[in-house]
DNA sequence: CTCGGCTATTAATAGCCGAG
DNA sequence: CTCGGCTATTAATAGCCGAG
């Protein structure tokens, strides 16, 4: 694996630093300060069990390194068959990262209500009926239902669509780069949707 | 410019056609009849360039496989780390697949458009500017002049949740499964969008 | 042609350190 | 505490094969 010098800065961005550049230099530096590495320090990469991880710290690392490995493969699979991919992640804390094309979109109106369609009843309950979310069939969801906003939301896009495409066609698309947002809302109203939000990192400095 | 062919182009998932649940038995009895492979008939994984494949059979199996790869990615972070994840991918033939929660949403509503705001110039312009796309920054798109549309949607979108979250609460999320979806869209609309598209599977054919 | 299944090999990453 | 960088090891997958 060749060296990729990531310009991913600040990998959370807090509310009152500001971004910094990252030079390529103090990466060569820093490899100098490390002292070599006693030859069987690491113990390598080790199975886990894709379950919730409960402590705090390493489930933010995990996030984070997991969060960037999947945009990369969402890149390459962009690049090598030339599909239009979208990703976007909620983490727990509510910090929104996004990735691709629709993913612009997606970002833009998803920072105005964040966690307000992603209601989960708490836990995780997910493993419970069997089958994980994410294998689970939509037939409980009635779609005809929702026809009549959905055909709404559409025309809107498409007007979306069409001052985009008016604007900026220069731009091949216009996505987002890999970044973390806040999402723009007061904690109180996260509160009332998820109750355990709020609390994300709190629990160890409180 | 070549014909249609009557062999419909749905190789993922025909509108006649019944899911078909795949039986373990099935499994063990393949691989009983597959001989046993000669010691080196497999040359591995071998490295690839990170740039679009231009056979097409090569890069709809790459699609494919790296497609089920992304995902059960997604997945695993999303149990992990309780973050909330939607991937959207769409084929270079139009054809869209979908992964996580916000994604139902989704997929719902591009469904009706599908590729109307991902407008590109045609060609792979993409690494010309020195950076992929995906890389580049997003200044170029006037943010401001958006907002109006945004907050309608939002609007919408925020009905919506309260609707569906009113109708299945018993369901912790409404995700999609893995699945295909044919756009729902007639060929000369698409036609009408991007000149490629509707070409995609007829090089070879004609 | 088109796809699922099979390996050898590459690519991703869990835990650990050190710095701020 | 929080995060970037470093390895040993696991996990993903490129090409191939056989069936439909």
């Amino acid at each position: 694996m060749e060296e990729v010098r990531e310009t991913l800065p600040t990998t959370f961005l807090k509310p009152n630093e500001q971004l910094q550049i990252p030079n390529v230099l103090v990466t060569q530096t820093k490899k100098e300060l490390t002292k070599p590495r006693n030859p069987k320090t690491s113990r390598g990469r080790l199975k886990i069990e894709i379950k919730e991880i409960k402590e705090d710290s390493k489930r933010h690392v995990t996030f984070s390194k997991r969060r960037r490995g999947l945009f990369k493969k969402a890149a390459e699979l962009s690049v090598l068959t030339g599909a239009k991919i979208a990703v976007v992640t909620f983490s727990k804390c509510g910090r929104i990262y996004s990735f691709g094309h629709v993913d612009s979109l997606m970002d833009k109106y998803l920072r105005k209500i964040p966690v307000n369609l992603d209601v989960y009843s708490g836990g995780d309950s997910a493993e419970e009926g069997g089958r994980p979310w994410w294998e689970r069939p939509v037939e409980s969801v009635p779609e005809e239902e929702l026809e009549e906003y959905i055909m709404a939301m559409s025309v809107l896009r498409d007007k979306l669509g069409k001052k985009i495409n008016d604007m900026g066609s220069i731009v091949p698309a216009w996505p987002i780069n890999m970044m973390g947002w806040k999402p723009q809302m007061d904690m109180q109203s996260m509160g009332d949707v998820t109750d355990g939000v709020t609390r994300c990192r709190l629990g160890q400095n409180g």
